[in-house]
Order: C-alpha cells, then sequence, then structure tokens
DNA sequence: ACTTATCCGAGCATTTTAGTCAAGTATTAT
DNA sequence: ATAATACTTGACTAAAATGCTCGGATAAGT
C-alpha cells in the first residue's frame, strides 16, 4: 500500500479541519502551528485536496480552508487517496502484470489486503474521528500549546517542557 | 505500515517453498527463476527468515531451504514481519511519541489500522494459500516456464511470449 | 496601498529501495 | 581429497521517493 507520511499528514490536517468545521476557514498557519506540518508541505497537500473537491478554500484575509462537506461524509480513505496515488498493495497496481506481463504468485493475496484496508478506511469518516475521547483530548492540548506560544511568543514545544518537568 | 517489495518478495519465496514442501530442500536458485527474484537478494532475505527460525537450510550439493515446520502453521504475518521491521502504519512504530513526545492527532487511526491489518495477515497461512486454484495455476504455469528454459537453455519470457503469438 | 492569505512551480538534501558485487565459508557427492 | 554446490557476509550503489524549502504570483479583505 501507499501509506507514508503524506497520506497520515493529509488526514492529520483534514482532522483539524474537522476539529474547527464550525468556526469558519482554518488558515494553514494554524494547522501547521498546531499539528507540526511544514506550511509549504500543506500547501501542497492542499493542492490536491481541493482538485479531489474535498475542501473549498478562500483567499485574502480571514480566509483558509474548510471542508467542502460535513465529516461525516468524508472517510478517511477519500483523504488519503486524494494525496496518495493509491490504497493498493500490489506491485502492479491492480494490473495483474506483476511478474513477465502475467499475474505473480502473490497477487491474489495483496489485491485482498489491499481491499481490506480500503473498506477499513471507508468505514470511519472524519466526523467519527472528531466524536472520539482521545482525539478531543489531544486536540484541546493542541489548542492550549497554541494559545500559549501566540501570547508569550515562544516555541509551544519548549514551553510544554518546561510546564511539565 | 512497512509494506514493500521486500515483504512481498519474502512472501512469494516463501510460498514457493511452501508449494515444493513435499520435495525435500529447494535451492534458492530455482526460486529466483521461478520467480524472477535476483539470487543475492533472495540471500538476504533468507538471511532473515532463517534468523527467525521459518526455514532451515541444508548445504552442499542437493541442499536448500525448506519451511521449518507446516505451511498450515506458518501466516503471512510472520513472513513480512521477519523482514520489514513492523507491520505498523504509525510513525512513531506505536510508541506514541509522534509529535513532540506526545500522540499525535491520529495516532488511534493508525494503530487501529495495523492492528486490523496484522489480523487479516496472521489469519492467512502459506497453506491455505497453497490451496487455492489462483495460486495453483501460477504456479504451474512457473513450473512450465522453467523447465523449458532449462531444456532449451533460453530466456524462459521471451519463450513464453514466442509460445503465446 | 497594504496586509493576509491561498496558489504554483522549481529545486534539493536526505533516506529508502532494491538490488549488485566480491569474497568468503561450509557441506557433500564422487 | 576435491570439485561442485550452496549458504554467509558485508560493502557498495543507482534510482526513486520523501519531505521538505524558496521564490514568487494572485486574490481579497481593510
Amino acid at each position: 500500500m501507499r501509506l507514508t507520511t503524506k497520506g497520515r499528514y493529509a488526514v492529520t490536517a483534514m482532522l483539524d479541519l474537522a476539529l474547527h468545521y464550525q468556526e469558519g476557514p482554518t488558515t494553514l498557519a494554524d494547522i501547521s502551528q498546531r499539528q507540526g506540518i511544514s506550511l509549504s508541505y500543506l500547501e501542497q497537500l492542499f493542492a490536491k485536496l481541493r482538485k479531489q473537491g474535498l475542501v473549498d478554500s478562500t483567499r485574502g484575509p480571514g480566509g483558509g480552508y474548510k471542508l467542502s462537506r460535513s465529516p461525516h461524509e468524508i472517510p478517511v480513505a477519500n483523504v488519503i487517496t486524494a494525496v496518495d496515488e493509491k490504497v493498493e498493495t500490489t506491485r502492479c497496481g491492480g494490473l495483474s502484470n506483476c511478474q513477465d506481463d502475467q499475474q505473480c504468485l502473490t497477487h491474489e493475496l495483496w489485491a485482498e489486503l489491499s481491499c481490506q484496508i480500503y473498506q477499513f478506511l471507508c468505514g470511519i469518516s472524519l466526523g467519527a474521528l472528531v466524536e472520539r475521547e482521545g482525539i478531543q483530548q489531544v486536540a484541546a492540548r493542541q489548542e492550549r500549546l497554541q494559545k500559549k506560544s501566540q501570547h508569550v511568543g515562544i516555541d509551544p514545544v519548549k514551553c510544554e517542557i518546561a510546564s511539565v518537568s
């Protein structure tokens, strides 16, 4: 399968968007700060997400991105396939030409695995994730850190470490 | 997850071994020929598979590798984890230190996905795969190609192409 | 105008992949 | 014995992918 940091970052960013779904457009700068993803990298990811119609963008001050539809209507699978090419574990990409233009010995197995993964990721929407307690806790922590660093103007990470120790 | 060609090759090779389980040791040269995997690369993979106790080796003429136990007792998951480091989709490898030593927003999701994949791959043994019709067909074709190229001494691929057209 | 934000494309350092190559060491059929 | 066969080890590498950075363009709100 194609499941790299790219896909993980995309889902993380989209989940951040889902968490702030009620609050109008969210800027990439905010997401970058909260999730620790480089701004430029986010721009690349969102270019793809926009092309796939998963998010709408508003330019100018007060602008940003928002989900194109309810978080409950966006399965995680869609996000991943939007940025990664495929959710496929076969080498041939499902074309069955893995060995000398013929199907390789393990083609069937990978095809089934791909299907499994896809089904799983289809069954989980951003909305469902937002409602989870564990995720809300992480989100709350990220929010706190962000506010802190905005007020004091220092690195949020060090700030947290200092407050813990 | 860590699911690359390495893992795929390992499973393919082990499945080849399972198909010839009754016939005494199988040489890597044979597997290399049948499955189209570089011999040196197979050596690397089998070094790991042997360390994990999945295969036994016999040296000298007539030697080779064989499965250390019945194909039915070897789940695909074991083969993959033997050569790839982990069957994990989280970035942190399950340690929950993905973002600034804290759990990242999507940690839960990837942990669950990893679990799903692992369960799936645990549920399928080499023995179960060998019994499948589709796989037996592919195996039969590979066997034919190998015999042909041994007799005539030419490239099995071209041979097949020629006989098809 | 000026700031804030998204868009767009090129480029690039690092890492991973998927091997190869070379030089062994061990075993056994003859 | 010894040649043949097979496994073992380790270094190396070309090519691809990853995860960015940088510079600038465009659009919109104030």
